[in-house]
DNA sequence: GTGAAAGCGCTAACAT
DNA sequence: ATGTTAGCGCTTTCAC
């Protein structure tokens, strides 16, 4: 491994040259920015990231604390973040909370505190006001993705209008019993999504004059087996029978699409589906949703953060955009066969 | 951030004696080793990390490089992977390797190389001579998941031997015409485990006196989606229909489940259906599969790191145990309709 | 078992 | 625009 006195050696310049010319900090006349990326080509060199981080206080590292990565969402915010910053030319350290607990407090106090990383992403993670002091207290910038966090930037989508557009398309299309698939109370700990996806589902009925029917609400844990059951329970009593189920996720409406497929009922002639997500899977099921964009998410949390990191003269700041969500339609929902 | 002379201030010893205490390298006292520790946890105090790397050469923490982040072989295994790490105190620095392929090179020149990180574990990538080298010389160890990469230590599946035991799952049930759906050949790139999985397949037949159909292949891309596709293919034509198929994953085992109810067939009274991996989806499907425990090998792949980067005496050397599959019967497999 | 002190390989003042 | 040099905060010889 060759160090940086030997570049400067076989460029013919100081050390101090060689790190402005490497970094882009400081000018160097383009002549040795030349010859020193010459020479360090030449002997393979790279900076030694403790070194580097050592002297000038900056790691070029990102932590990303996340409770899960085998589900469609976290996975999707987590590359984007991680294709955001490669392009930033920082590394992504990544911290996965699913474990019992004790790992949580072992993160924080151990690792994020290590000087590793220059800043941190909270992807649905509710931290406490004690969490969040540590880490305003090292200087660490902090942007939260999923969920307000008090005191923190975040991201978060707007989850009562979501469920309002999807209910909204439901009745649009003439539906007037609208069943609605949302999470248990565990569920709720991160941000109240179950409840504000619930809230703007009954927002969108009153507004159209119709009053939620509490029978017409069946509780499940965002999986497909989950909404499975649910749905099962829903559609199985014939006489009370929804001709619309909005669930809260996607993975609970291709369960609903698959209860109903198994109870002899046709989507969308016998009942609709809608969900929320787009999901990997909904295409294929042909399921109508509301889109929120995961990957995007992931990218804009690096781009607040990078605004910090390194303010940039020119840009505008990304300020508090609302993030996006957009209504795809597909062959799950239609007119109710009555009309 | 209070620094170490102050913890060695507090505690009255030297930032030595701090420094041995707290690593748990070189001898101190139990009376010291005390008193040091109190004093660290009343200070707050956390090595920083880049000062250690650079005085120690060791940084703590593993690159973890894989191609998907979200789907869930790959997801599991970092998931896996992460949990050992973190157990040992070592953090995970993730490199994702989904985009385009400057990136691939970007990660390998810039990235691995600056001193970050003590270790790499490589999931699924055939890795260049030229890239494996270059970790060589830099003295990093290098374990691989996912398949043999040459001159690596890798924790392979036998992939023949998981399509055998599949497949002679179904011949034992009384199957003949058993179909396969497996990889096409852009998938082959990777440990050819589409061309293993094929191979196993066919041994199994051969062995029970049966001659592989090449009509009763199909290909896919391991996905949902075109597993349902590839189905709904080889079940299309009545009077050559296989009465089960094998499908070299679960997804697209569970792909071709959803295209046999679409033709109108019952699983399993008209046609079995086998996968492989035990994927989340499988046990709400009902899918015999091979179990293929994802999370252990990411897991294993860090004790070998491990046993590499702080040899412990006691260990027996975790040596090449071959990694473990079972079979998992579910209600998609039963002896065919004839008998 | 413990302390003193010499670096680890860079970066950032400060000069020039 | 470039060189000189003093650290960054630890770990680890080497002595005791």
């Amino acid at each position: 491994m060759a160090g940086i006195e030997e570049v400067a050696r076989l460029a013919g310049v100081s050390t101090a040259t060689v790190s402005r010319a490497l970094s882009g900090r400081g000018h160097v006349s383009p002549a040795s920015k030349a010859k020193v990326e010459d020479a360090a080509a030449r002997l393979g060199y790279v900076v030694s990231s403790s070194a580097s981080s050592l002297a000038s206080g900056r790691t070029r590292n990102v932590g990303v604390v996340i409770p899960f990565l085998n589900r469609w969402f976290f996975s999707s915010v987590l590359e984007g973040a991680q294709r955001a910053l490669l392009r930033k030319g920082y590394d992504l350290t990544l911290y996965n909370l699913s474990g019992e607990g004790d790992e949580r407090a072992k993160v924080f106090e151990h690792f994020l505190l290590r000087q590793r990383v220059d800043a941190v992403i909270a992807v649905s993670l509710e931290l406490t006001a004690h969490e969040v002091e540590r880490l305003h207290a090292l200087g660490k910038p902090l942007v939260g993705v999923g969920g307000p966090i008090p005191g923190v930037r975040t991201l978060s989508i707007d989850d009562v209008g979501v469920a309002r557009l999807a209910t909204e398309h439901l009745i649009g299309l003439g539906h007037r019993r609208i069943a609605h698939i949302g999470g248990t109370h565990e569920f709720d700990l991160d941000f109240h999504l179950p409840t504000n996806r619930r809230l703007g589902y009954e927002q969108a009925l009153r507004d159209a004059g119709i009053e939620p029917d509490p029978a017409l609400f069946a509780p499940a844990d965002f999986t497909i087996r989950g909404g499975y059951h649910a749905a099962k329970q829903l559609l199985g009593v014939p006489h009370l029978r929804p001709t619309a189920i909005f669930a809260a996720s996607d993975e609970m409406a291709i369960g609903t699409i698959l209860a109903a497929r198994d109870l002899g009922l046709v989507v969308p002639r016998d009942v609709s589906v809608a969900g929320v997500d787009d999901h990997d899977l909904s295409e294929f099921f042909g399921l109508t949703t509301v889109s929120q964009f995961p990957r995007g998410q992931g990218e804009q949390a690096v781009e607040i953060l990078m605004e910090e990191l390194e303010p940039s003269s020119d840009a505008t700041p990304p300020a508090a955009v609302p993030l996006p969500y957009e209504l795809r339609v597909r062959s799950s929902t239609s007119r109710p066969a009555d009309g």
